[in-house]
Order: C-alpha cells, then sequence, then structure tokens
DNA sequence: CCGTATCCATTCCGATACTG
DNA sequence: CAGTATCGGAATGGATACGG
C-alpha cells in the first residue's frame, strides 16, 4: 500500500513519496490531467485490478489530491483533482520531460504535450542548476517554511 | 524489484516509472544529489537493507543513471550521477517542493535547497501552465521524438 | 567495508465472485 | 457502472550469515 511512515519526517521529498510515491498513483494522476474522470476510465486506461484502482482513489482523495464528485442520481462519480493534486503538474511533466529525454530510441515514437493556445510543444522545465549552481546538502540547512 | 515492462510503452511518463518509480531508488537518487556517493552512506541515510541497496545500486548502473566509481587499490567504489541521472535533479525538485507546500503544516521544520552562490533558498519551479495554458491530451498527439 | 546468498514473513496484486 | 470481499500466488523486503 502506498501510506508508511517514514523515519526521515524531515524532509520533503519522503514526505511527498509517502504520499504519491507508487506507480499506480503516478499513473492515476497522470490520467486525471489527461482528463480522465470516471472509475471505468482509469481501470481501461491502466489495466489495474478493480480493488487495487478503488484503493488507490480512496487514499487520494484521503490525501487531499482527488476529490470525489457525485452527480445526484447517477451513482458513477468522477475524480478530479483538487489544488494540491494539480500542484503536481511539475512532478508529472518533469517526469515525463525526463522520460522523452532519456528512456527513449531516437527512431522511437511517443506524445508529447501540446500547449493549447500556442499549438507549441510544452517547453522543457529547467531548474536554476542547469547555470552550475549547486546545491547545499539538504541536512544542513534547516529553516522555518 | 524495480523494472517491470509497462504495457503503456508510448508514455514517457510510464517509461520513467520503470526506471525511477521507486521510493528506494528516488531516495537513493536523493541522497546522491545530496553528495553520497558510498555504499554504506546510503545505508546509513536510508536504513535499507543491505541486499535490497546493493539490489537497486546495480539497477541504476545498469540504467545508466548511477556510475560505479572503483577507486584503485580499495574495495570500496563510489556511486555518481551519470549526466541522465543528474537529469533527474527537475524531478527531485519538483516532489520536494510539492511536499514542501503540501505536505507540512505551517509549524513545521523541514529543511530547503540552498544555492551555494547567493545563499537563497531555490526558487520554485513552475511550468507553463500557470498561466492557464492547458495541456492537450497526451493520446491525441503522438510525434517524433 | 562491500557486497552476495539464503531464508522467512509480509505485503501486494490480480482474478473472481458478489452487491447496490 | 462502481465498487466490496475474499483468496492464492507472486514478489518484496528485512535479517542473517557468509565471502572478497
Amino acid at each position: 500500500m502506498t501510506p508508511r511512515t517514514w523515519t526521515d519526517r524531515q524532509c520533503p521529498v519522503a514526505r511527498t513519496l509517502d504520499l504519491v510515491g507508487d506507480r499506480w498513483v503516478l499513473l492515476i494522476i497522470r490520467d486525471a490531467f489527461d482528463g480522465l474522470t470516471r472509475f471505468s476510465e482509469f481501470q481501461r486506461s491502466l489495466g489495474i485490478a478493480k480493488n487495487i484502482l478503488a484503493d488507490r482513489l480512496r487514499l487520494l482523495v484521503e490525501n487531499g489530491i482527488l476529490r470525489r464528485v457525485d452527480t445526484g442520481a447517477d451513482s458513477r462519480a468522477h475524480y478530479r483533482l483538487t489544488p494540491r493534486g494539480e500542484d503536481l503538474f511539475t512532478v508529472i511533466v518533469g517526469l515525463r520531460q525526463w522520460g522523452e529525454r532519456n528512456a527513449f530510441e531516437a527512431d522511437e515514437e511517443h506524445s508529447v504535450l501540446i500547449l493549447e493556445q500556442t499549438g507549441e510543444p510544452l517547453p522543457n522545465i529547467d531548474p536554476v542548476r542547469a547555470d552550475g549552481g549547486r546545491i547545499v546538502a539538504r541536512d544542513t540547512h534547516v529553516q522555518k517554511v
């Protein structure tokens, strides 16, 4: 199961992995960014067992990453990203762009993200480190939020 | 074990998760960015079993994310990030910053990344989506690399 | 110190059957 | 359709012992 308590409570990376550090979870979130909302849509897209999917959706709702939207008479609910869930966009795009750069052969096709307005591919995310800025070890710099 | 073949060969996110979609792997990479290189350093930092750590290091070397640097007479090797591994910086920082924003209470302390040159905290990564740009579903836009 | 080999407990997952 | 309940097999991870 996804949730597990890590010894490393101080580290934001470990905390994040506590909540979304699971393949199924991250793929569900990917699909949610692609506009999927139905239980059956996720199931078809992922080929995941129903009980596992139900478990992951429940956890994601519990953790405030998805919200469950019930649609009146219909028993079929929608699962939509909360603001906290949408905030994972950077992570998903980071995973995607790394894969585009490093997990495909030169002649292999793959999908790319297109911006609706311009029709252009989404440019690569690039943190400060590109210009040689090195990062000081995390343990040495603990601050208040 | 980390490696598993996914049905979704086309999706860069799934491909990336094939290679690094494992808690231990991502925490090892985090530690590598923090400058750890020794087997024992990783083990102490993570509290991971030796056989598991050995397995993950082997996989990471196999996948070209770490490289093993043997130091002459000494049996103790260093594990260092390859360029492909360093390219995961965006992902690690994305996970970290999401955690900073979403996985801590307001009064909880946590570590932050500091840029060596300026002494300033690393600014938040922010992809284009901030200004309302929506993303078109991945399946509809398959292109050559 | 850096692993490898083995063993055991636990967890995880998928298939199936069942319910509203 | 959207789940819940159960079950067996597979995989995983931790501990231990051992070797280079």
